[in-house]
RNA sequence: ACAGCUGUAGCUCAGUUGGCAGAGCGCUCCCCUGAUAAGGGAGAGGUCACUGGUUCGAUGCCAGUCAGCUGUACCA
């Protein structure tokens, strides 16, 4: 039997992905498409590793699609594009997956549970959905190599990190420093702020507030603030937190506020005092009615008497010295630069008093201005010499506190039933009050975070941890951005320029256990260290210390250095584990154990396109070749993640960009708007959703319905609406070709027919394909997917399916194989092809069985869409002239059904004739080459065109406005009035004598056809519409002859409808027998050709009605009855 | 609180170097019926979030406000 083109009875995507699924598997097709571009140019793509720990959700599907898209259009436009997938495996949530599942908690790690155990645990858990995973990545069509994965936990990859924080640390990017971080003293361990942004961590609590009043010394700094009061002078500053008094070194104020001096007596002690607060806030402490009054006015109500005494700028105080408040302590280092007024830009009015007590260990605020100004924290030398903070590590106050030591900064912090009445809050509050040094003390409702784990309130609090010195490269990052594409544009220049303009250090340390060790070792007293770059290095380092006595033995013993296979890699374990064991031996020989700390998990990820190919060590050639990455793409969220640790790293090792391009995607909500998640059972499952509606309609709706950096609101009726409009509309005309292609044994065998001698519908529909590719192309070119999406979708759904369509089926169904129909053939296969092309990188499956069903029998072309290339533009079929005038018979055609429609008669009634006015040239020659179209689709007869100056004609005028507007300004309101009561004698003068002389506001001026629109309303005694510049104006006598003719199209699809009910195929033949009657005889004579030529009849029989048996009765139209029969002959 | 994005028809979204606002879906009515779980026509439906400014003219430009979302921060 002879090859057909497949047909198929409906549409099943889903059906369609399984089947090409199940393709690209046994031809390799991923491969190939790598294959085939074999020494073409590389296209670089970088995968952003997911943690297999956790499920993917419809939010991959987007992102990934996005991926997908750009690696494949790249591939089809003639790249090489490589893909290597990654996969995340330390950080957080696996350890708190491994803890809940485990029932253990942090504290439990070394006691209940080894280290070794406990990653042992992690290192399974972190790959616990790697087949989900995977099976997601298959069945939404993502391309992307699982079979090389880089994986972040292997040695390889490792090895690779260490050697690019050894690159950092000599370039001395790498150093050690104190920082303030949120810290759960109950569970001993630094939060992250993701930990810190878990739902309920944040509470209103009822804290003891002071505003403490620090007393200034009087010196050359600060004379100023006396010489308007013989008081006492103090600052006043509020604190929600007092047991940070004691850590006070600094008081901030803002350079530019305004700062009042005033009168006043203490509330608690009734001395004379003089205070210094923001001038806005003085309102907000002292009543108004008390202003002036005198101390022994004040009964303990109502207010304190104050009056202001004098002003000063915030920049007035800096340098001014105070008395310690609470002087336990003294910073260990330059305690001289303590206890002075210092400038910050973070210090407010909206709350406290304008000045800011300023406790550089317990805030980060804090710790920031008071390094710049080189005020100390206040540290106290601890037992090795080393400085630590009033408060110790379980939230205690240290020995050095007095009274103080042993006590508990919160009360939260007691076993319960061991509080004690008074907080420490309170003891400080009463202490000052007695001491004059108290302004106000009172409860406060505020927002604190607390710990989610332990229920308790966090504390800030300064840890040692390792920084990269991001500032010192900040405006390297920030020059480098400017060479990076963002789309959109907006975040590059916003989020993320403002994240860089603002950057600070980058904390890279976490006391976990689950990542990857710093390889930093370091003697007892931390003078000193090491970098370990490499297991080479680690080996040689352990083989010292061994010879040294410090080790009894290499754990690393079997390693072989330089032997890059995995079974040698695979004898070690660069894990926390095994690396706390080793202790290396110093120069001058001490012992060196490593600093116990991991790495932050992004810098894993960050250092993925060196560490993915095991760089420097290996595969040196094939990481040059793939570096910087030409394209990423994930969630907005990665922009402080991903995009700036790719970004950071690579300019602070290789003073490189790391990405040329990067798509910054939106969330994906639900319909609503609202955030997708699984406790509110609003999250779409992807599994379910591609498999009801197929990978292609959901990528195609993900990338069509918004742009992908706007939020979509993701509605499985959206996906519904693409299968309906786009997917059928394209598969529709699929079908309607396989069908008559395999009547006609269409092959495209024959040769190319010249698109010149093509009729003007099918050098229409070219243009517009051409034009297709152009647009097409160039939207993906700038990382456009949402423009190309809705091209494709644009042209398939109304040029090809409802316009090129809908006026060729007939060239189909008709008449002998001849060259007109040929050139239908050849070009509505071409259009399938390059639309197939073109929607493969959003419709992968779809578009490759489409492109294969086409090759099916043609047999010219790739394999598959995704290895074939674009076709390239041929502008010279591309005609501007062509695609506008197909648009005036477009409009045309559509006036001309909506006159027939307002006299109710039908489209199969043939008409005489339509006018329509032609006010120039072009615009006639234009419809004269449409005429064709207009006719054939309209089913009149003849077009006649009349001259504007037709008497017939009634005229409409407009103004335009650009023009016009330019040219008379503020006229322009009283020039539109009057154009728009032009008489039509006044029209006609403009359009044909070229001007018309009006009188505007007792000026004269001169209107030109230039200055107007001018269109035909109305045409008397006809029927007219119009829209825009055409104008249709519709004869509608019916003659007789048109009468017959009409029926006997009615004729036509009576026996068309039952040759389709009684199941004939559309190539069968018949004989026909029609009752006969006198106006349905006369029809069919003066018809008889046409109607056998379209209904494939044989014989055509008029007889009498009596004689047919099994007849069916049919009305052609009202009151018009006869009965038909027809057999297959 | 700060920053970014968004705000156009009932819904999803286009649009405009500034010139009386569009599509698809939905809704109402009608037509068509060899693409047929399609197709065509007509209709209803808008203060282009709000306020002020620039302009002859603002949905568009400028300033501010409000709302939604996201991120960062939560600090005295």
């Amino acid at each position: 039997m002879e090859k057909k083109y497949p047909e198929y009875k409906q549409l099943n995507l889903s059906q369609v992905a399984d089947e090409m699924l199940e393709v690209w598997k046994r031809e390799k097709t991923f491969e190939q498409s790598i294959e085939t571009r074999k020494g073409k140019e590389p296209y670089v793509f970088y995968e952003g590793p997911p943690s297999a720990n956790g499920l993917p959700g419809i939010h991959h599907v987007m992102a990934r699609t996005i991926k997908d898209i750009f690696c494949r259009y790249k591939t089809i436009a003639g790249f090489q594009v490589k893909r290597k997938a990654g996969w995340d495996t330390h950080g957080l949530p696996v350890e708190l997956g491994v803890e809940k599942e485990l029932g253990i908690t942090k504290e439990d790690i070394g006691k209940k549970i080894s280290v070794q155990q406990y990653n042992d645990a992690c290192r399974k858990a972190v790959m616990r959905y790697t087949d989900v995973w995977n099976d997601l990545t298959e069945k939404m069509g993502y391309w992307v190599d699982m079979d090389d994965p880089y994986i972040t936990y292997e040695n390889k990859y490792i090895e690779s990190v260490w050697n690019i924080l050894s690159e950092l640390y000599k370039k001395d990017f790498l150093y050690k420093g104190y920082t303030i971080q949120p810290y759960s003293p109950k569970a001993g361990t630094g939060l992250s702020t993701h930990e810190l942004n878990q739902p309920g961590t944040y509470r209103d609590v009822k804290d003891t507030t002071i505003i403490a009043q620090f007393r200034v010394i009087q010196n050359e700094r600060s004379n100023r603030l006396f010489e308007n009061t013989k008081n006492e002078v103090f600052f006043l500053a509020w604190t929600t937190t007092p047991w940070t008094l004691p850590s006070n070194t600094a008081l901030t104020v803002g350079k530019n506020i305004q700062y009042a001096e005033v009168e006043t007596i203490n509330q608690y002690t009734r001395k004379p005092i003089s205070v210094i607060l923001a001038s806005d806030l003085v309102a907000k402490y002292f009543n108004a009615d008390m202003e002036g009054k005198s101390a022994s006015e004040y009964n303990g109500k109502g207010g304190v008497p104050w009056k202001k005494a004098d002003e000063f700028s915030g920049a007035d105080l800096v340098n001014a010295q105070y008395e310690q408040l609470l002087p336990y302590t003294l910073p260990m280092d330059n305690p001289e630069e303590a206890f002075r007024v210092i400038a910050g830009d973070f210090v407010t009015t909206v709350d406290g008093t304008g000045i800011v007590h300023t406790a550089p260990t317990f805030g980060a605020d804090d710790a920031r201005v008071a390094k710049v100004a080189g005020v100390p924290p206040m540290l106290v030398e601890g037992e090795g010499g080393q400085g630590i903070p009033l408060v110790d590590l379980q939230g205690r106050f240290i020995d050095q506190m007095g009274d103080l030591a042993g006590k508990y900064v919160k009360n939260e912090y007691y076993d319960a039933g061991k509080t004690p009445d008074m907080s420490v809050d309170v003891e400080i509050a009463i202490r000052l009050k007695e001491e004059n040094r108290a302004f106000k003390v009172e409860k406060y409702v505020h927002n604190y975070p607390h710990c989610w784990r332990t229920d308790k309130p966090i504390l800030y609090y300064p840890l040692d941890s390792w920084f990269v010195k991001t500032t010192a490269a900040k405006s390297k990052l920030i020059e480098n951005n400017k060479k990076i594409n963002w789309k959109p544009k907006s975040t590059g220049e916003g989020r993320f320029g403002n994240w860089l303009e603002n950057l600070q250090d980058w904390n890279l340390s976490r006391s976990r256990y689950w990542g990857i060790p710093i390889p930093i070792w370091s003697n007892e007293d931390g003078t000193e260290r090491i970098i370990i770059g490499s297991v080479e290095e680690l080996k040689a380092e352990i083989k010292k210390a061994v010879d040294a006595g410090v080790m009894d033995n290499d754990p690393f013993a079997d390693f072989e250095v330089g032997n890059m296979s995995k079974a040698n890699y695979d004898t070690i374990d660069l894990h926390k584990h095994i690396v706390d064991d080793i202790v290396l031996v110093s120069e001058s020989g001490q012992p060196m154990r490593r600093e116990s700390d991991l790495i932050d998990v992004w810098f894993d990820s960050g250092s993925m396109p060196y560490a993915q190919w095991h760089y420097p060590f290996e595969n040196k050639e094939v990481f040059e070749q793939n570096y910087p990455a030409d394209f990423i793409a994930e969630g907005v969220d990665q922009t402080r993640g991903w995009f700036f640790t790719l970004h950071a790293i690579a300019t602070l090792a290789y003073d490189s960009i790391a990405y040329k391009n990067v798509i910054s995607n939106g969330l994906v909500l639900d319909k609503n708007g609202h955030k997708m998640s699984k406790r509110l059972g609003n999250a779409a499952d992807p599994f379910e959703t591609l498999k009801k509606y197929g990978a292609d309609a959901t990528r195609w709706y993900m990338i069509t319905n918004a742009q992908p950096w706007d939020n979509l609101k993701f509605d499985l009726e959206g996906i519904v609406e693409i299968q309906r409009k786009f997917f059928r509309a394209l598969h529709n005309t699929y079908s309607f070709f396989a069908l008559y292609a395999n009547v006609d044994g269409f092959k495209f065998e024959e040769d190319y027919i010249e698109v010149a001698s093509r009729p003007e519908i099918d050098r229409w529909i070219l243009s517009k394909l051409n034009s297709l590719v152009k647009t097409v192309s160039s939207s993906f070119d700038n990382y456009e997917p949402t423009q190309a999406g809705r091209l494709i979708q644009d042209f398939v759904v109304n040029d090809l399916s409802n316009w090129w369509v809908r006026l060729c089926r007939k060239r189909f169904w008709r008449g002998d194989y001849s060259e007109d129909k040929i050139a239908a053939y050849q070009t509505i296969y071409e259009c399938l092809k390059t639309v197939a092309v073109l929607s493969s990188p959003i419709a992968p499956f779809y578009s490759d069985k489409l492109y294969r069903d086409l090759n099916s029998i043609t047999a010219n072309d790739a394999e598959s869409v995704h290895i074939s290339l674009i076709p390239e533009v041929n502008e010279s079929l591309m005609d501007g002239e062509l695609e506008s005038r197909m648009e005036l018979a477009q409009r045309a055609s559509s006036l001309v059904l909506a006159l027939r429609k307002k006299q109710n008669i039908r489209v199969r009634q043939p008409l005489g004739k339509i006018l329509i006015p032609v006010s120039d040239e072009t615009f006639k020659s234009k419809m004269e080459k449409v005429t064709d179209v207009i006719l054939n689709e309209v089913n009149v007869k003849e077009i006649e065109f009349i001259d504007p100056n037709n008497e017939l004609l009634v005229k409409q005028i407009k103004p335009n406005f650009s023009k016009l507007g330019r040219a008379y300004g503020k006229q322009m309101k009283a020039l539109a009035t009057l154009i728009n009561g032009l008489s039509q004698e006044q029209i006609k003068a403009i359009e044909f004598k070229g001007e018309l002389e009006v009188e505007l506001e007792g000026q004269l001026i001169t209107l030109t056809p230039e200055d107007v629109e001018i269109g035909s309303k109305d045409v008397p005694g006809w029927l007219v519409a119009s829209e825009a510049n055409v104008t249709v104006a519709l004869d509608i006598t019916i003659t007789d002859d048109l009468k017959f003719e009409g029926l006997g199209r009615e004729l036509v699809n009576r026996i068309q409808n039952l040759r389709k009910d009684s199941g004939l195929e559309v190539t069968d033949r018949i004989n026909v027998k029609v009752a006969k009657n006198d106006i349905v005889q006369n029809a069919i004579n003066y018809n008889l050709n046409y109607i056998r030529t379209e209904t494939l009849s044989d014989n055509l029989d008029l007889v009498e009605g009596t004689l047919i048996e099994n007849g069916v009765g049919v009305e052609l139209e009202e009151g018009i009855d006869t009965i038909i029969k027809i057999e297959k002959v």
